[in-house]
DNA sequence: CACGAGACCTGTTCGC
DNA sequence: TGCGAACAGGTCTCGT
């Protein structure tokens, strides 16, 4: 599910309450239940179950597409990859399908983190440096300007499309936030990266900010069976939207494959010398 | 350094 | 209805 968006919902849901979700700020870890083991990545579970117990929540934030949940003592990070969800309930609830890691809280509320997948992540650290140390910027951080994006840009020679999901490179996009960026700024995904103009760098800047400032207003995007609550799915551009005709020309969205990834375009809109070999 | 392929996993959808 | 292929919000590792 998740990209940047989707995990800033749940990190202010989880620290606030808000969306139907029950807040764990401020609530006792009583014990924890692993039921895969390899959703932990650190330490091994002894050790995380046993130095876990009694921690208090204290806050809850996010760095990239990472959910930091502040204890008393450590960090719990928490990583969703392609199918991980949070669930905080008293009882497991339908949307409890495929429960990963179980947090008892002392006055019976749990969180679940369901992962039908099992690709997310989950470590007790004691401060996240050195997890964090090779993310790139947050692209919402409004000390990252136009001319500095476009100087990192022009540094590396790689298509748009590999770059922008390059979580070193800018952290916090993934497969849907990408697509929308580049259609709204008019770049074709195979674009190299020092081929952008400083004028098509701002560009690409304001289209990220703006799919994502959108994206956490609309509380995400809520795909198929995966996440619930959001509703940007309902305002895609050119994501899944393949075969629908674009809204700035009438063109239809066509699908292409890069960097192993579906890639949604408006070949008119986002025109690329390349397009006219590749038909 | 840049890129493609393959892993890691389960579930849904689509075509025959 | 059945069955295999393709596909899915991500990231890591390896070979070229």
């Amino acid at each position: 599910m998740p990209e940047l968006p989707e995990v800033e919902t749940i990190a202010r849901a989880l620290r606030t309450g808000a969306k139907e979700t029950i807040e764990i700020v401020g609530r006792e870890i009583d014990r924890v239940e692993l039921l895969w083991e390899r959703t932990l990545a650190e330490p091994d579970a002894r050790t995380f179950e046993q130095i876990i117990q009694g921690q208090i929540v204290e806050d809850v934030g996010r760095r990239a597409k990472y959910l930091a949940i502040q204890l008393s003592e450590d960090v719990l990070v928490i990583h969703l990859r392609m199918s991980g969800d949070i669930i905080v309930a008293k009882e497991p609830t339908d949307e409890v399908t495929h429960p990963r890691l179980v947090i008892h809280f002392k006055d019976g509320v749990k969180l679940y983190f369901n992962d039908p997948r099992k690709f997310g992540r989950v470590w007790l650290l004691e401060d996240t440096a050195q997890l964090f140390a090779k993310l790139g910027p947050e692209p919402l951080d409004e000390s990252l300007t136009a001319a500095q994006f476009h100087e990192m840009l022009a540094g590396r020679k790689r298509q748009l499309k590999a770059l922008l999901l390059d979580q070193s490179f800018l952290a916090g996009l993934g497969n849907i936030y990408v697509d929308e960026s580049l259609f709204l700024a008019h770049l074709h995904p195979r674009t190299r990266s020092d081929e952008v103009s400083p004028v098509q760098a701002e560009a690409l800047l304001k289209g990220i900010r703006t799919v994502l400032q959108e994206g956490i207003r609309r509380n995400g995007a809520s795909i198929d069976w995966v996440y619930r609550g959001g509703d940007f799915q309902n305002h895609f551009n050119v994501y899944q939207q393949t075969g629908e005709p674009c809204p700035v020309c009438g063109t239809p969205i066509t699908r292409i494959i890069i960097a192993q990834r579906g890639t949604h375009i408006c070949p008119n809109c986002q025109a690329h010398f390349d397009s006219l070999i590749e038909g």
